[in-house]
DNA sequence: TTGAAAGCGCTAACAC
DNA sequence: GTGTTAGCGCTTTCAA
């Protein structure tokens, strides 16, 4: 077994006949001014020279500061989850910060332990996805004065600093949109759940529909998460044979989005003439279907940035009164394409 | 500002009356045999009403031990690696070890930057997605003697510790599946890539085909990654036309896959019956399209359990000789569907 | 311009 | 069974 010694302070400085202190002022660009340049120089080399990296175990003992973030996603292998810890990976480094991901995997229990693990390792901060009833945890993290910031899914009811795409303008704004183009009779499929953004989603449909003077009546449809595939399937069924004429559906996420298209090809619809399909986040495999198809994009670049902003504004200043924001995205239409 | 004052084993200890080494030991499980119950009770007690969390970062300086893994992907947004991401936490975090994730977004210069966060972060091993040309920063980290294993890409040139899908047998499996159904011209579509794994699937059909005594003149084709999307378009129609009678194409990625779907729904082929497709690699959304198709499966729960006892072997037991094993996947036969 | 030394919170060898 | 104490590598106050 190689033994490798790793580099310490006290190495450079015997090396460079100065003391610890000296070295350490050099390396953290601390009295510039005052210290003579050819030693800084000396010291930076030999640092250089023997792959000196400072210990965080000691720094962050000594300063009491971890320069340290931790991200705790719903679910690390959705889509959603993954992109957005891109972003934030970008966004935390880039301000100094080293971020710590972690997946809860819709598990209250992990989340816990998540939870633990950061604290043990001295975060500064918590970037929150939440996934359904782990507001108490949540709670718990505020209680104990942690800097925490929600992504995407929040709370309305509760005073905690959130940035999260705007589900009601969102929603508006495709019913808008279709409207404009002629369309009627227009269709909703969304998810059953207590998530507050779904709700959100909804009540922009109902209100768009509602000022637009289409009629909402009979026109959603809110499917069981469980057996996803055959739900979605009967819904979309449904909702066309209860409503002849429909031109329009609009999903409220890229799995019922994905399966509307999936009817629409197997059955053969005439897409978007005679009805047209619009859904909800951008996914990959879009433009792969024969079939053309806008979509609102959630600005999640936007989302990324302004959630770590917000996080280093409440470490920098603890309990400030909340952040909120909500940021509202766009609509992408579809390529001029269909089957060539 | 709330002070926040986090309890350390000191409070504990002055509470308890006992000694701070007292309190350590009860925490740590050490000595459990020689300390009165009743005392290891009360401490336990107080350090969960106080809320009591270790510092890792005065552990850690301590016992120079920080019990922390950095994994190091390709790229986070892509699917695979959140879902090996995914499966390789949950390894790590039963062995008692924290993961530390990053990406490096297959750009040299943060993957550099990545490496040198982690090392300062103490982490006792590497774990190791690689892209290409990272060969020279992971001799590196292999010069700098700390424990690593690649995952899934590899330099067979080189004495890494490795594991990874074997490749060669995928697509080898693939073909003689084909073939024990029936098929007579079989089409190869992959990428056009210096890394090691294409190569091995490339060698996995080709002998596949010599040995059961199929063409392979002129049946394969390997795309440019730049501008995909007409490539691969391109490619098929090539191959279909420059061999008439083509019963079946394997793909030798998800995206490639993807593609070949798409180009059969828009020319309405007749899968699996005319023609069979065939892929590589799980996509969430396989089901979605109206056509049936087998894919080989990477054994990625495997790659990624194997990965982690690697590397907790190697930290356990540096400088050990090379640490080196492919896995098998296995085939995943479509589903009865195609167009109900 | 530079150095000496205290001390961050914890563990472990040793003492009692 | 329990306590004392040194010291991990670093920053920072104070002194020179």
């Amino acid at each position: 077994m190689k033994k490798l010694h790793k580099t310490k302070l006290k190495d450079i400085a015997q090396e460079a006949k100065v003391s610890v202190a000296l070295v350490s002022y050099v390396l953290n660009g601390r009295h510039s001014g005052r210290i003579k340049k050819e030693t800084a120089d000396k010291i930076k080399a030999i640092a250089k020279r023997l792959d000196y990296h400072t210990n965080s175990f000691a720094k962050g003992l000594r300063t009491q500061k971890s320069n340290t973030i931790g991200l705790i996603l719903a679910d690390l292998a959705n889509p959603f989850s993954a992109q957005i810890a891109r972003i934030i990976e970008d966004k935390v480094m880039e301000r100094g910060y080293i971020l710590l991901i972690g997946s809860m995997d819709e598990d209250i229990s992990k989340f816990r332990r998540l939870i633990d693990t950061f604290i043990k390792q001295q975060v500064e901060g918590l970037l929150i996805v939440p996934s359904e009833n782990s507001i108490k945890e949540i709670e718990d993290i505020q209680r104990k004065g942690i800097s925490c910031v929600l992504i995407d899914r929040y709370f309305p009811s509760l005073s905690f600093n959130y940035v999260a795409n705007d589900n009601y303008f969102s929603t508006y704004t495709c019913v808008m949109n279709m409207i404009e183009n002629g369309k009627k009779t227009i269709g909703f499929i969304t998810q059953k759940t207590d998530y507050f953004h779904f709700h959100e989603r909804r009540r922009g449909f109902d209100d768009a529909c509602r000022e637009a003077g289409v009629d909402v009546e009979n026109r959603v449809r809110e499917v069981d998460k469980s057996d996803l595939n055959n739900n979605v399937e009967r819904a979309i069924s449904e909702l066309l044979d209860e409503n002849p004429g429909m031109d329009a559906i609009l999903f409220s996420t890229n799995m019922l989005t994905l399966h509307g298209l999936k009817y629409a090809i197997r059955n053969n619809l005439n897409v978007p003439d005679q009805i047209e399909i619009m859904g909800f986040d951008e996914v990959q495999y879009y433009d792969i279907f024969p079939v053309p198809i806008s979509y609102f994009k959630q600005p999640l670049e936007q989302i990324g940035h302004k959630a770590v902003e917000y996080l280093i504004a409440e470490i920098d200043n603890p309990g400030q009164p909340p952040l909120q924001q909500v940021i509202k995205g766009e609509l992408v239409m579809a390529a001029q394409s269909g089957v060539e």
